[in-house]
DNA sequence: CATTCATCTTGTCCTGGACAAATGCCTCAG
DNA sequence: CTGAGGCATTTGTCCAGGACAAGATGAATG
C-alpha cells in the first residue's frame, strides 16, 4: 500500500521512506531518537513520524560513516557539516591536485557532455592502455566522484550518469579483449547479496582479463550458496569477491569466512575493494584491497599452482 | 550486528534474513502470521522466530503473486506447488513449443557455455538484425529463463549469468551504433527506486537507438526528484522509464503519476516494461507494455512534435 | 607490552493494538 | 442487463516500550 515517492504533504518523509532513503531500518530510527534525541521527528495526525529531508540527509551521512567504524553516539550531535568534515578528512590534500585530467572530466560531467565524457575516456585508454587507465584514471576519478557527491557538489542523477557512461567504457573495452577459453586460472568474479556496486568488479574483470585469466562474471549480489554452486559447476580456480566501502568491516570479515568455509579448499579466495583491507589477514583468503595487487596476485597464483593439472 | 550470510546453525533463516530473502517486510511477516497462520516458524532460545527455507521459498512466490495482483489471504493456504502452477498459467503453452532457438539457448546456459551463449546470440543479431532480435529473441528468452527459474529448474546464479551475457550483448550492439548528437526526440532512460532491474532499459535503448533517438540512460533506481532534474538540465523530449513485474500495480501507477505531475508539461512520460499496463490509461502517459510499441510511439512523437523547435 | 575479563554500546526482535487506504461486494437506478 | 455509488472487509504500515545477544571498549593483570 506504500510507495517509494509516496505523496509528500510539505516536503515531510514517513519513517518507511526515510528507510529507504537512507539505509537506517526502521527499528534503528526509533530507538535512535530514544537514545540520542536524534533524529526527532514531527507527528502527523495519526502519531507517524514525519521526518526532514535534512534529518534524512544527515541519517545518510552517519550511516556511512558508521559502516566505516564510527559510532552513533558520537555522531548524533554532530551538525551536517561536522559529518562532511569527517568523511572527507580521511584521505588528505587531494581536492585541488586532482590532475587536469580528472578536473576536465568531472567538469563535462557536470556540463552534462555524455559523449565529451566518453571520448575523453576512450582516449585516456588509447593513450596509456588499458591498465594504467583503471589503476590511476578510474580509481582517481571514481573517489573524485564520491566526495563530490558528499559534498553535495554533485547531484545523485549526475553520479549514476558518470557509472553508466564508464560502464559502458569498460565493457567495450572488455569486449575487445582476447578470451581464450583455456587460459587460466578461471576465475569466477561477483558481489555478495547487500552489495549493489558492479563498477569494481568490472575494474578487476578488466585487469585480470589482461593478466591472461579467464574470466566469469556473475553479476551483483550472489547469495553465498549460489557462488559455492557456479564455483563448482564452472571449475573455478578462484572466487572473487569485491566489498565496496558501503559494506561494514565486520559483515565483510564474516562473509568472506563463510565463504571460505563453504568453498572447496583448493578454489583460493581473492577479496578485493574498500572494505577488502577490513576483511583482514583470513586463513585461505587472500585481500587485494587495491588494484595494482591483481596482476600480482595472478603471477602469484601461476608460480605456485602450475604444477597440478 | 547482522549480516547476509548469518550463520545458519540448522539451516533455519532469522527474520530479517526472511526478509531480505522473500521480499516481505518483517512487520509483515508477524502479521501474516497472525491472521493467516502462514508462516509458522520456530522459536530459538530468545524467542526469536525462525523460518525454513521452505517458508522464505513459499512466501518469495507469494509476493510475486500478490505484486500481480493476488491477495495473501487466498494464497496463504496453497502449497508451493499450488503458488507455482498459479504463476504459470497466465502464459498459457509455451512450454514446449518455445523455440528451437530459445531451446538451444536454455541448454548452453544450463551447461555454462556462457561462450557459446553469447555466440549463439550475436549470430541471431546478425541473421535477423538488431530490433528483430529484442523484440523475438531476447524477449522470450527471457520469460522462458524466468519460468525456469519460478519452477525451479534453474538456479539463481545461471539466472544472474544469463543476464550478464545479455547485457553484455546488447551493450556491444549499442556502441555500434552511431548517436547523431542533434538527433530528436532526446529520450531520458531511467527505473524508480525500488527497480533495480536494469535489462528492460537496455532493451528499449536498443530499439529507440534504432529508431534515430537520441538516448540517456541513468541506469537504475534514480529518485524521482533527480529524474525530473536530468530531463530538465538535459533538455530531454520524453522520460522513459521501466517498470518490471516486481513493481506492484498501485506503486507503479502512483509513481508515474507522481512523476508526471513533477515534470514539465512539454515533457512527455513513457512507461514501460510488464508492468506499464497496470499504470493503464493515465493522462500524459504513454504506455508501452510491449517493445514493439516503442517504434509506433516514435513516430507518433515525430509526427506530433515536428513543428515546435 | 600482550591478554583476559567486566562493562557499555548497539542493532535487532518481541507483543498486541490501531488505523488509513484500497479493494471487493452489493444494491439500486437507468 | 449495465453502470454508479456506498458499505464492509482486507491489508500493509506504524506505534510503544521492553528485552537481549554480540561486539566494542577499556581497565586490570601477567
Amino acid at each position: 500500500m506504500n510507495v517509494s515517492p509516496k505523496s509528500e504533504p510539505a516536503g515531510l518523509i514517513p519513517i518507511g521512506e526515510a528507510e529507504r532513503r537512507s539505509g537506517v531500518a526502521k527499528e534503528t530510527l526509533r530507538v535512535w531518537e530514544r537514545r540520542y534525541g536524534f533524529p526527532s521527528p514531527v507527528r502527523d495526525a495519526a502519531g507517524d513520524r514525519l521526518y526532514t529531508a535534512e534529518d534524512v540527509e544527515k541519517l545518510r551521512l552517519m550511516k556511512t560513516l558508521i559502516d566505516h567504524g564510527d559510532r552513533p553516539a558520537r555522531l548524533a550531535p554532530l551538525s551536517r557539516e561536522d559529518l562532511v568534515a569527517r568523511l572527507l578528512t580521511p584521505s588528505p590534500a587531494n581536492d585541488g591536485e586532482a590532475g587536469a585530467w580528472v578536473e576536465d572530466a568531472l567538469d563535462r560531467l557536470r556540463r552534462h557532455d555524455v559523449d565529451g565524457l566518453r571520448e575523453l575516456m576512450q582516449s585516456a585508454i588509447y593513450a596509456q592502455g588499458l591498465a594504467r587507465f583503471v589503476q590511476d584514471n578510474v580509481a582517481t576519478l571514481t573517489r573524485a566522484v564520491g566526495e563530490a557527491w558528499i559534498g553535495g557538489r554533485l547531484q545523485v542523477y549526475e553520479e549514476h550518469l558518470f557509472t553508466e557512461q564508464l560502464v559502458r567504457i569498460l565493457r567495450g573495452a572488455l569486449d575487445g579483449l582476447p578470451r581464450p577459453a583455456a587460459a587460466r586460472p578461471r576465475v569466477l568474479l561477483t558481489t555478495l547479496p547487500g552489495e549493489p556496486h558492479a563498477l569494481g568488479l568490472l575494474m578487476a574483470e578488466c585487469l585480470l582479463a589482461l593478466g591472461g585469466a579467464r574470466c566469469l562474471s556473475l553479476g551483483a549480489e550472489t547469495p553465498p550458496a549460489e557462488v559455492v554452486a557456479a564455483a563448482r559447476a564452472h571449475g573455478a580456480d578462484v572466487v572473487a569477491v569485491s566489498f565496496s566501502a558501503m559494506v561494514p568491516a565486520e559483515a565483510a570479515r564474516r562473509a568472506a569466512a563463510d565463504l571460505r568455509a563453504a568453498l572447496p579448499p583448493e578454489t583460493e579466495l581473492w577479496a578485493g575493494g574498500a572494505s577488502a583491507a577490513h576483511v583482514g589477514p583470513a586463513p585461505g583468503v587472500r585481500t587485494l584491497p587495491n588494484l595494482p595487487d591483481i596482476p600480482e596476485a595472478l603471477d602469484h597464483w601461476r608460480s605456485v599452482a602450475a604444477g597440478p593439472r
